[in-house]
DNA sequence: CTTTGATATGAACGCATGTTCAGATAAGAC
DNA sequence: GTCTTATCTGAACATGCGTTCATATCAAAG
């Protein structure tokens, strides 16, 4: 019967990424078909290469789009001050960013190994990019002594890898809103890297 | 042309799991093919039905067989001491064990949610018991006045995610060996947590 | 009212999937 | 040297995959 409505191309592309994001979070890229993502829009699988080129570029323009948002988001939010402070900054940003988004963030680093190469190797210069701000907070705390850290490429990937943990247990409405879990974490941080 | 060697079930048998393994870590779960798995033992698809009754039982195995792999370690590994040496033993324990295998590892994480429900409940209380045993740790740590974290819950799942992280980027052979690795994050850990 | 162009359908494409099974093969027992 | 039994092959199964495309539909423009 073909399109029962009007003119939809501006609503049906954001439902097709949503709905890509949203499936691909919950089972996983290669367990997720063109059919199912369909379903959820309400749509044939035909209709979607109205809106992609391929499955692959779902993939991959959810995860660039999504390091994208991390990127500027970064870069809007103020890093001023001591390396202590700005530490804190980081930290919290990286909480609230991340738990306003966990789709995504599920998604961005389950799903790496689904990119072809070209496309993993633009994902990971934008992660490393990220990090990088990190580490030169490390270590100009290093620097100015107030911080104290054997390696400071291994103490980057390790505050990473406990921040963005948290997203694998927090959910909206539990024990503890984002303002809590953000001190927790920064106390840890904090004592974890500091002289 | 049928078997061409002798008696094999006892050489095929863990050479299937082997490289179901390797392909799963590499490639994903819902990725990898019954016929990919077989060519990598070179054997036919059919004749991995001698040693699985069906995909997902691999996959289970493999992941229940490193958890009981992980709580037997761990039930070896002496505990004793205040509850910082007691911390110590458990943050070398958690990365030379992790390091040392990391394929069961990374399967054992990304592939939760291509388990069944009845197999994932299985697993997760596997996983739940060895971390009781690290917050076990940090509130006899906080009673007696050498730890302070705010909630033990979440600095446990907090060190277990830090420490979990090296196995991302830690490669045999490169700048640090174990023992080294160790260190650095056990004197972040300690740190982290300490009062 | 007619025309146009964007948007969707639904069928088809070749190929891959997990799994089953009858039949072939060979190692080891007698 | 025959028999048994564990082990594997190779073909088949129904189903699903990503993708393409001729065709239908409808909103908006003229």
């Amino acid at each position: 019967m073909a399109r029962t409505a009007g003119s939809h191309s501006d609503i049906t592309g954001p439902r097709v990424a949503q709905a890509a994001l949203r499936l691909f979070a919950r089972h996983g890229y290669a367990a997720v078909s063109m059919r199912q993502i369909a379903a959820e829009v309400g749509v044939q699988a035909g209709a979607l290469y109205n809106y992609t080129p391929d499955k692959q570029s779902l993939l991959f323009d959810l995860m660039r789009g999504h390091m994208d948002e991390l990127l500027a988001a970064r870069a809007t939010a103020p890093a001023p001050g001591d390396p202590v402070a700005r530490l804190e900054g980081f930290t919290r940003f990286h909480i609230r960013f991340h738990l306003e988004r966990p789709d995504a963030v599920f998604v961005s680093y389950m799903e790496l190994r689904n990119l072809t190469p070209d496309n993993f190797a633009m994902i990971e210069g934008l992660r490393r990019a990220y990090e990088d701000e990190l580490e030169g907070i490390l270590r100009d705390g290093v620097t100015a002594g107030v911080f104290a850290v054997a390696d400071t490429k291994i103490a980057t990937l390790a505050v990473i890898a406990m921040l963005t943990g948290v997203t694998t247990w927090y959910r909206t409405g539990g024990r503890l809103n984002v303002a809590q879990v953000e001190t927790i974490y920064w106390d840890m941080v904090r004592k974890a890297v500091s002289a």
